[in-house]
DNA sequence: CGCGGACCTGCAACCCGTTCTACCTGAGGG
DNA sequence: CCCTCAGGTAGAACGGGTTGCAGGTCCGCG
């Protein structure tokens, strides 16, 4: 049993089919998100085992950790991904409604159809985002950002200087967004939480923006 | 060494001042509950440790787990308590304003304000309460509930039958208060989260108020 | 060529929530 | 009066996130 050498190897060498230093990491980055991703998709936020995410990704534990800096950071950067591409969508084909208040149920209606498709997955993300360590403070405002992107997006494309300005300022606008990515938020919490239906969550978020829209 | 003699005393014998069996086990729940808020007060959730909970009030650890199922049910159900004696204090001396929003923007504020003097304490509860275990779902809602209790106490006493009566249906209302529950969760989980200054909580909860209950 | 440093690897260790074991006690029913 | 059993106690054990350690490998530079 010469079983203590450290023998470095035993398994793939570090190198695989890419090509420089920097493309390896970043495929490593993106490997480690889509095992998160895939563990999270079988068994929600607590299948999504570190030991499991480097041992699927085929890195080790170590390196999960260097990149990110815990498992709320990883599912937040996933979560980040997915936003961010969600975001592109709706504004690639923008929901056309009469009304702002129309477009945005309709971008919310959306979305939340998009996150009810796998329900494991959002659920974990879900969680991560409502982790309350300090520095993950930025991932999760980036996260609002899109969000907050998407709203304005669906409320209008031109609506700050245009039609819609009455007396309510752009500052009222701002307002607003900000209330429905609240609402958003405290609804996704209270739908993995399990404290309301699946179809609730979209329900209530029309109700929401037709309150906060509707003149 | 006859060390390992079971001999169960060698403190207090489990008998207290206190009376009957039943009483004896309330005041239990209360030192439990009393232990894990002032180990809150002193370093926020993770310094609310279920050993040193159980320690401090001077029960074994598997009592306290007999009692509250989890950390964040121990926590949630403080949680709850408090909600309701903010509640009844909402009640007792209830916000005067002259409209709708002006009223409940104050009790808001007001609640925000004993939030915000104990913040290490809030921030623990408030982390419970984003736990998204299914079965503190039960003591999550009933929290809620106070909430809505206490904004539509706000609201006006008699608005449900009374002269804020136009089209909005009772219906709409019920919306309403949905939503700015849904506002001030996310406010306070944005703060505890580090995503947000603790003056922009209350702040952005008038801003709810006014938008939605100002015509 | 030889070396420093960034980046990996495998793995053991630590912490803390939670669970399990084994035992004790006292109030209440037969 | 004895027996049962709900409710306690002390403490070990387990699981999974996180950290530390003791090397390896390879790129770029002197």
């Amino acid at each position: 049993m010469g079983a203590s050498l450290p023998s470095t190897s035993g398994s793939t060498p570090t190198r695989r089919a890419g090509g420089t230093r920097a493309a390896e990491t970043a495929a490593r980055r993106k490997r480690l998100i889509d095992a998160a991703v895939g563990l999270a998709a079988e068994g929600g936020y607590e299948a999504v085992q570190m030991r499991d995410v480097a041992a699927r990704a085929e890195v080790a534990l170590g390196t999960l950790y260097r990149h990110y800096s815990s498992k709320d950071q990883l599912l937040l950067a996933a979560l980040a991904a997915q936003a961010d591409t969600l975001r592109c969508r709706l504004e690639q084909r923008p929901p056309r409604g009469n009304t702002p208040a129309d477009r945005v149920a309709e971008g919310l209606r959306r979305a939340c159809r998009a996150l009810e498709r796998e329900p494991t997955v959002t659920a974990a993300m879900v969680t991560a985002m409502s982790s309350t360590d300090g520095d993950v403070a930025p991932v999760k405002q980036s996260v609002q950002a899109s969000l907050r992107a998407m709203i304005e997006c669906a409320i209008g494309d031109g609506a700050i200087g245009a039609a819609s300005i009455r007396d309510d300022s752009v500052d009222d606008l701002d307002a607003i967004v900000k209330v429905l990515g609240h609402v958003w938020f405290a609804a996704l919490a209270f739908w993995v939480g399990g404290m309301t239906e699946s179809g609730a969550m979209a329900a209530d978020l029309e109700r929401a923006a037709h309150l906060l829209l509707d003149r």
